[in-house]
DNA sequence: TGGAATT
């Protein structure tokens, strides 16, 4: 399957200085003794998911004198979140880093730098992830749809790259984080003026957390399958948590790149499974359970309902090996689940609704 | 009896 590319476009409203000195500028101390960063402190977003903070530094002190830098990153397995932050000496160095190095393209990715506003808990998880928005929809019908929450930092609508027609997903980043909860009970699940189909609105993830969440699902699969042989009376699985305090974030990366892994074709590659007849109240767990002692299962879905978010009868589950996953079908194909017969085969290529 | 999209 042939992995689709995205382009998009964004736009952000100002929330930088409104002015600069073309002198070198010390740090600016206010009445109260606090320094004012507005004109020196810069965010930076979209870099490459494997650039370290070394890296970081580096290209970002190729433009000046660095007073404190920092790339984000998840607390727990240490990956790179995909953004950072660089606090330079001079606030010329500041602009200078916007001018020169905001749109660069580092691999795959085409970072962004621009000024980061005050560090505040008000403004955290104020991001919005949108899908099934109508094809036909800007972006700017999007903000205005939104607009009336309150005050939108940025917007993006994901468009495939070759027909640059719509993917139907977007994103909202509201000011402040209670302005996007009212966004989410105003507007997820309502039909935008004219549309056919009801929006889903939710806290987006956090960048690059599905490549790390992919790579640990895997590794997670293969080191528990290393220590427990396959497909045999697997009474005790690891948890990606024990994984995690046994694999350091250096370990995971040389592990990755010394295997040639591509984290998206690791999500996606596999063997499709299609399970029906499951129970509202079915959940991802019981999924893992059935087809995890047949082997390397790398992903799995139950599908549910929009409002009630109960199950609706089915789910799919991805295996990586052919072999394990026709053993899963012929073994929980007719297997009885609570007062339910299994329906499991392979995902046929069905076509439905898009 | 057939989903999804994460800059």
């Amino acid at each position: 399957m042939v992995t689709q590319i995205i382009s998009t476009m964004e736009t952000q409203v100002s929330n930088g200085p409104t002015s600069n000195s073309s002198l070198p500028n010390g740090p600016l101390i206010s009445a109260n003794g606090a320094t004012d960063d507005s004109k020196t402190n810069l965010i930076v977003n979209y870099l490459p998911q494997n650039m370290t903070q070394e890296e970081f530094k580096s290209l970002f002190g190729s433009i000046g004198e660095i007073e404190s830098c920092k790339l984000v990153r998840d607390k727990i397995t240490g990956q790179s979140l995909g953004y950072g932050f660089v606090n330079y000496v001079d606030s010329n160095d500041a602009d200078k880093a916007i001018n020169t190095l905001n749109g660069l393209k580092l691999q795959t990715k085409t970072i962004k730098v621009s000024y980061a506003r005050p560090s505040s808990a008000s403004i955290r998880d104020a991001n919005l992830y949108v899908s099934g928005l109508p094809k036909t929809m800007s972006q700017k019908e999007m903000e205005q749809l939104f607009s009336q929450y309150g005050r939108i930092i940025t917007s993006r609508i994901l468009v495939d790259q070759v027909t640059g027609v719509s993917r139907g997903v977007g994103f909202i980043r509201f000011d402040k984080r209670i302005e996007a909860e009212e966004a989410i009970k105003g507007l997820n699940g309502q039909k935008p003026l004219g549309a056919s189909e009801p929006i889903t609105v939710k806290f987006a993830n956090n960048p690059s957390q599905k490549t790390g969440q992919a790579l640990l699902t895997h590794l997670y699969q293969t080191t528990a399958r290393r220590y427990t042989g396959p497909l045999h009376h697997q009474t005790q699985r690891f948890s990606p948590l024990s994984l995690i305090s046994r694999f350091s974030p250096i370990t995971i990366d040389s592990m990755t790149s010394l295997a040639g892994v591509n984290l998206t074709g690791a999500s996606s590659a596999g063997w499709c499974i299609f399970v029906y007849n499951l129970s509202p109240e079915a959940d991802e767990s019981v999924l893992w359970q059935l087809f995890g002692p047949f082997g390397a299962v790398t992903n799995v879905k139950v599908i549910r309902d929009f409002t009630t978010n109960k199950c609706k009868g089915f789910g799919f589950v991805t295996m990586t090996n052919y072999d394990e996953a026709a053993m899963a079908i012929a073994s929980l194909n007719g297997y009885r689940l609570g007062d339910r017969i299994l329906q499991v085969s392979f995902k046929t290529s069905k076509q439905h609704k898009a």
